[in-house]
DNA sequence: GTGAAAGCGCTAACAT
DNA sequence: ATGTTAGCGCTTTCAC
């Protein structure tokens, strides 16, 4: 009740006959103290409610027991799992987890997340899709703060990455269409920016690998998310465009997609095949479920941490993803009836 | 490149030939300093880099300028417009937002993301639809710090809540359906316990306003996410309970609830209506959208901000809410043929 | 195994 | 308007 000021080392050590030294080395278990004054202390902390003040611990030791993460707080939901990932890998080595919001291309944004981060002295860094300005990433290279990126590779190799392989999976995902006799599938909800621009690339070079024309028509720039969904598949149904399938740059894209074509009374997958990059949850809370470029992210969550921390500047890498079939593809057209 | 310590106080002081305390006064605009030297401090700091170490402001204030925000892990979606309003009352007030995660009944989770927040100093903890431990409680008491509880009456008075009113919204919605004709209607997705458990009161009190026996076997208690709208609606068919209307503790579980029932062959709403709680993004993206009971969860992050920093203790208050029909909804059967 | 003492970088009296 | 000084609570040499 009495709003006291907390207690602190030196209260400890001054109930204990101690110094403030013993009680630090007992509570932090260097292992230089003998059992019975280390278990001594300890409870005497307990008791006393100590509850050790962060501020001045980091200030001694110059940085803190605590991991930043940052995320772009566009209002897509696939991080939760990566996230998941990360604080289960963080609890293993007792560091906290301090998350953080930035505005994806809001520069302002960014600049306060990454400052709020390295103001506290984190041990690391990690970036959660997000396309960081150029002069953030100077600003942590030049305090020499650990950094990783996850989800999206970012900084032109001056900061590590784990990440899906955009190319690839942008790839597979048209190979998937066109096995099932699609020949006309758009893309839609892809930024004008980031690796996962790269997703285009594949798309591109496997409609080629497939003697299918790419058409620059076919693809529908934008954001990646619920709206950018409906506003693709609109733009896609009014013009003369007779795509097939539609390859939706995240769930919430595809989502909107499936809603808007169905709202103008076609069937999906009937009259056009849907699906998505990411594979999260949603994709099986919906009617129909989307077939997902299913992406690793708790193991990326995971795999962060510890490339984080491994100390030797890691490398980037991929991990692999997989494509998962479900109601929202279907056989294209020319395998219902005359074949080409 | 040269990992550099980094530059202090003390750097710039040096440099300009003033002394640590005017360089701190400046940077912090206190007022009492020449524009002219305010601005070549500022020049300075910035040309030389400089970036606060915080663990020494907050130890030297024994207070940080930051708030942490609790949230409870659990994989349902709707806060985050309470976040988005929390940041932005933060922002405005300059003080960083350090979002933590605590599992909802996990006590171990909730003592480390409170303890964090804790040994930080920050200026005040905002739980987010969290059961917080009494023993929890009793230790932000005892430092004193200043706590406030979104969207969950917890602690029994002990601290301030700014939430919805969870008997009146039972009630409420129960009358909604009512009005559409429905006499049998279910409630899924109630956890054990909790402020949200009043929603059984409002949803019992409003049936027998209308004359209408309560059952208990109506009432199928579990988490609210989406697995529990599926084995509410699950059970729900397989009695011999014919509702025609279900009210979902959440978005998820109304989603889990809808799927379950088309699923098996029911439509909705033509042979059962469904509505939810919260009133997220969600009810909106999903066909049939679902008509839901919406809070304001963004004023109440802005509110609770301000309540949390209003500094005299705040009392706890409700935020209004509204019910918005959607698709989802429909006349009971009676109001198809004969009237009872 | 334990204590004394220094000092991390900053802010806030207090002095000038 | 600016400088001097003390010290926040902790960790860490360095003695003993």
């Amino acid at each position: 009740m009495a709003e006291a000021s907390r207690v602190t080392l030196k209260d400890i050590a001054q109930r204990l006959g101690l110094s403030t030294a013993t009680v630090s080395r007992s509570l932090s278990d260097t292992g230089e103290h003998r059992d019975q004054t280390v278990r001594l202390v300890k409870e005497t902390a307990k008791e006393m409610g100590y509850i050790r003040n962060t501020a001045a611990a980091d200030l001694v030791q110059g940085k803190s027991h605590a991991l930043a993460v940052i995320l772009s707080n566009t209002k897509t939901n696939f991080d939760s799992s990566i996230i998941e990932g990360i604080e289960q890998s963080a609890a293993e080595r007792n560091l906290d987890v301090l998350i953080l919001h930035a505005g994806n291309a809001d520069l302002q944004a960014q600049r306060r997340a990454i400052t709020t981060a390295v103001e506290r002295a984190v041990r690391g860094i990690i970036l959660v899709s997000l396309e960081l300005q150029e002069s953030l990433i100077a600003t942590i290279e030049q305090v020499g703060m650990d950094c990783i990126s996850l989800s999206s590779f970012v900084g032109g190799g001056r900061l590590p990455c784990i990440t899906s392989d955009d190319y690839q999976m942008g790839y597979e995902a048209t190979q998937f269409l066109i096995d099932q006799g699609h020949r006309r599938i758009g893309l839609a909800g892809i930024p004008k920016h980031g690796s996962i621009t790269l997703r285009i690339s594949g798309y591109r070079q496997c409609l080629e690998d497939n003697s299918i024309p790419y058409r620059e028509s076919l693809v529908f720039r934008g954001g990646c998310l619920y709206q950018d969904g409906i506003a693709a598949m609109k733009r896609c149904l009014k013009t003369k465009e007779q795509i097939t399938a539609l390859i939706g740059a995240s769930d919430l894209v595809a989502m909107g997609a499936i809603n808007q074509a169905r709202d103008q009374g076609l069937d999906v997958p009937g009259d056009v095949s849907v699906m998505s990059f990411d594979g999260t949850d949603i994709v099986e809370m919906v009617r129909p479920t989307i077939t997902s470029v299913t992406q690793a992210f708790y193991r990326m969550g995971v795999e962060g941490v510890k490339a984080l921390l491994s100390g030797d500047k890691p490398g980037s890498r991929f991990l692999p993803f997989r494509i998962i079939s479900r109601q929202s593809t279907g056989p294209g057209p020319c395998l219902h009836g005359d074949h080409k």
